[in-house]
DNA sequence: GAGAACCGTGTGAACGTTCACATACATCTT
DNA sequence: AAGATGTATGTGAACGTTCACACGGTTCTC
């Protein structure tokens, strides 16, 4: 075994006839290295299959080429547990990855705590271990202050997702109050005229703005602020479907509904079921996020589409920018996308409700 | 920023009023350090919160504490890209980010071309810079003779997951043509006198073993091999479906079908609804992957549950245990599971079926 | 045309560990 | 009681890079 030792920077210098400072200006892209040489050190490293060793480089410049991304425990290995697939998880690595692969870096998943302290001691110890070029912040620690004061103390650019940004660090976000406007606009324009919103918990942060953005639209519409009804459904499928069988037996149901996640919006397609209301003909359903089981559910919901890896590719390519100099703060806001699939459709004439 | 300065091992050994190689020797549960200076020295790593660098342990030592996993590139990219979520990354990160943090390592995740010139080029790129301890291969590159001929010669311990195993490296694994059989033989329990094998393609090395499983059942229980039919669906809802329809529509049809993998099995839904069949009533379907898709389908599915979490888990702790010394190489089989769901029941009454 | 500024290249030190070896003392062996 | 063995600890070197700086040569500046 291991019968090929390693190459490293010196054979390459001592091949293409230059001095172990020279390659290390060419892989560094550096200045100051004549043409000629540079191709010739270039032809050394192809001809000798030379990469550089990471650990050298961290050990020598103090750059690890590496991206960190944290994401909620708990959270995180329910969804595994359940069997139920993680559609953030997903988005994350295809943007982390494809974004990291570009620049030569490589991206490192790890899980840390809900609770603050244990947070806190996660990643404490990851960076110590790790010494990553930048870490993401997914929420909820996207919303935990001790964390990006804890990196700022340790030189560490940091990237915030999904969060209402500050002017301190590397804010990735969309808007989430727009996008619930959006959809209520949406609905309203289908001629709905009695709207619910089943919310999830005010505790997590952008539940708030979603709100907002659907009493905001109801407003703009002239309708006002009374044509819709708010449920509070916790993100739980059990919660929820009992709010939502509150509302649609009420004397005046709405007849279109906007869940904050899927697990919300699978309620009320189950409900709707079992009152015996035809989806979308005299209710439309529509859900606040994307993921593959809304995606090719019978029939596949309307749904706002967030941009989860095009939001990891941008921190990655913001924080390996600030760890080459870039400014280490910011803020990016990415385009989410109204998906209108085959649960949302023209309010049903209002003289069948009535009767009805 | 970068208030404070990181803590390394020689501030430990002055706190602890040793030398650099002693506090190491309690880092690494080396032999030959008196209980009470252990402990002294402990203390003074939980009072400073020291905690080694990676990349100075890889320098010194020879080890990295880091396991590379890699996947196909152009099938996990096409499935994130789909939105259809991945199952297997999930389940994947599961097991392997469990377990090497139960040792005190990393899981690194990274794509690799399918082809095989590539492959080894980025696996060959990734391991000289990174110098992971070990490295997981993952179907389709399990079958890959090269990868792990070039992992020997740079003496890094391999393992691979789902293969018929060898003797020269980790192999972990499931008994495919055992739960071939299994399911097979429990549809028959179920009275089902004609069945059929939708097959993915002969390429991929499991598919021969679950074939033979599927025959070998059938002759087992006297009903004999002309009592199953196959047919090849290639793994794609479409040529599944094509094939499904003939069997299905032919003159003495099948009343239940195993699908190699849950879009070859939605496939057989589909077409069942569309030929008034009801499922599991008139038509028995089972699925040989259960990913979430199959789990929350409607009817869910019955399905064999790969031991993804648990294969990748066992494949960490025998590199891990390698690269301390232990052996590198040696078989493991993991158990499946049969998951019965709602699309398996009694065949229906012979009468019935022949008068329809 | 002499000093300053810049360009291209090389050298020694440093990064934070572990390894190989050295040392000092304690315990066993005969 | 002297040598052999074992235990507990420390020291210098090495790992493969980059950094800080040095140096010689060219080009600018006045």
């Amino acid at each position: 075994m291991a019968s090929r030792a390693s190459v490293t920077i010196e054979h390459v210098a001592k091949a293409a006839g230059v001095s172990r400072q020279t390659v290390s200006r060419v892989i560094n892209k550096g200045p100051n290295v004549k043409p000629d040489v540079r191709e010739r050190v270039e032809a050394a490293i192809a001809a000798l299959g030379y990469v550089p060793n990471l650990s050298a480089r961290r050990m020598g410049g103090g750059k690890s080429f590496l991206i960190l991304a944290v994401n909620d425990r708990q959270r995180t290995i329910e969804n595994w547990r359940a069997g139920r697939g993680n559609d953030w998880v997903d988005q994350m690595l295809h943007g982390g990855i494809t974004e990291c692969e570009k620049h030569g870096y490589h991206l490192i998943f790890e899980l840390i705590d809900t609770d603050p302290a244990a947070a806190s001691r996660q990643l404490s110890n990851a960076i110590a271990a790790l010494r990553p070029d930048g870490v993401i912040l997914t929420p909820p620690h996207s919303d935990n202050e001790e964390l990006p004061a804890l990196l700022a103390d340790r030189g560490i650019p940091c990237a915030r997702i999904g969060r209402r940004p500050g002017t301190q660090f590397i804010d990735v976000f969309m808007d989430e109050e727009e996008a619930a406007a959006e959809i209520t606009t949406r609905l309203i324009a289908l001629g709905h005229m009695r709207l619910a919103f089943i919310a999830g918990s005010p505790e997590y942060g952008n539940s708030t703005k979603r709100l907002a953005g659907f009493s905001r639209a109801l407003a703009a519409s002239g309708l006002g602020e009374a044509a819709g009804s708010v449920a509070k459904g916790n993100f739980r499928f059990d919660d929820a479907a009992r709010e939502i069988e509150r509302l649609l037996t009420s004397a005046d149901p709405p007849t279109a509904l906007i869940a904050e996640n899927d697990e919300m919006a699978f309620a009320a397609m189950h409900v709707a079921d079992r009152l015996g209301l035809a989806v979308p003909q005299q209710l439309s359903i529509a859900s606040f996020e994307d993921t593959p089981g809304v995606r090719f559910s019978v029939p596949p919901l309307t749904a706002i589409r967030q941009p989860t890896a095009e939001m990891i590719a941008a921190a990655c390519s913001q924080l390996i920018a600030a760890s080459a100099g870039g400014p280490a703060h910011g803020s990016i806001k990415l385009p989410y996308r109204l998906v209108e699939r085959a649960t949302t459709a023209p309010a049903p004439a209002p003289a069948n409700r009535k009767t009805g």
